[in-house]
DNA sequence: CCCAATTAGTTGCATAATCAACTATTTAGG
DNA sequence: CCTAAATAGTTGATTATGCAACTAATTGGG
């Protein structure tokens, strides 16, 4: 249904939007299909908390560019699913230690295998090299966007 | 404080959605901060209309590529602040007709300004080269993503 | 040492997103 | 012609978002 005729079509980041939200859309189907009950919003805290073991609330939020409110309440989803568990920091009683059940960590296997099929359907048809200048674009635009929001403080 | 490390860097659908969320924010940081009190969602539905001058709500579904659910609330918002009228169309009664009021109209100016500066700095560091491969793959991800939802009906 | 500033997390509010189910209208095949 | 299928839009449920305001804990400067 998409036209994907973004009215701005020159501005990077109306374009990146657009593509965006294709992708996530994607992968939310591709998930469902293969039986994973999880949201792409879900998806990407459980990825750091596979990478890190236990991370606190902010530091996700910090790795995934999201609000630590927004984290919050992902968490708390999470929680009631019996993906993750959260603990009173000892050393700080301020943080909460988010670590993985069993469950959280059973998980990972087939969820990622699911994204790699999603990422290599994504890439079809693309130049390798055109697709890394791509990534490295983005990536400075994050940046500066970064150093904005750093100034902003 | 985002640390722009998407997990999973070599996948265009992470990086682009990672990216993607900041533009998102900082765009509406630009908004707010030159006195536009509009969302970025419904400065979509907005580009579609200065664009076009009347769509049907789900002519702007596809344009934005999002749901007609979601249009339908976006308009109902953009309604309420009186910037678009709804009307049913006269040949086709299922149909509304969206249009621009005045104080629509008026405020393409000023925020396609915003929008532009915005897009401006978004650009900046980047060179122009690479930018237009990155905007060409872009719309190549999504093209064969619109094949995909096309071959899902 | 202690009070002010900082930091982690939570909650209320307004907005947004998709899916499924529904109404109303139009269109097309038998 | 008239009923079945398709189409436009709405509504409810569940999930997600950022901002502002708040609590609780920690840290640092005087």
């Amino acid at each position: 249904m998409n036209r994907c005729e973004c009215p701005i079509e020159e501005s990077l980041g109306c374009v990146t939007n657009h593509s965006a939200m294709a992708a996530r859309n994607y992968l939310t189907r591709q998930l469902a299909l293969n039986g994973i009950d999880m949201t792409i919003e879900q998806f990407k805290v459980m990825v750091v908390l596979w990478k890190e073991g236990t991370s606190t609330q902010q530091n996700i939020a910090d790795f995934v560019g999201k609000d630590k409110t927004s984290i919050t309440r992902l968490i708390a989803g999470l929680e009631k699913r019996s993906l993750i568990q959260r603990a009173t920091a000892c050393s700080d009683k301020r943080c909460n230690h988010v670590t993985l059940t069993a469950q959280g960590i059973a998980l990972e296997k087939p969820t990622m295998k699911v994204l790699d099929a999603a990422t290599q359907y994504l890439h079809q048809g693309i130049d390798p090299d055109e697709l890394a200048i791509t990534l490295r674009v983005l990536k400075q635009m994050c940046l500066t966007l970064n150093y904005t929001s750093k100034e902003a403080e």
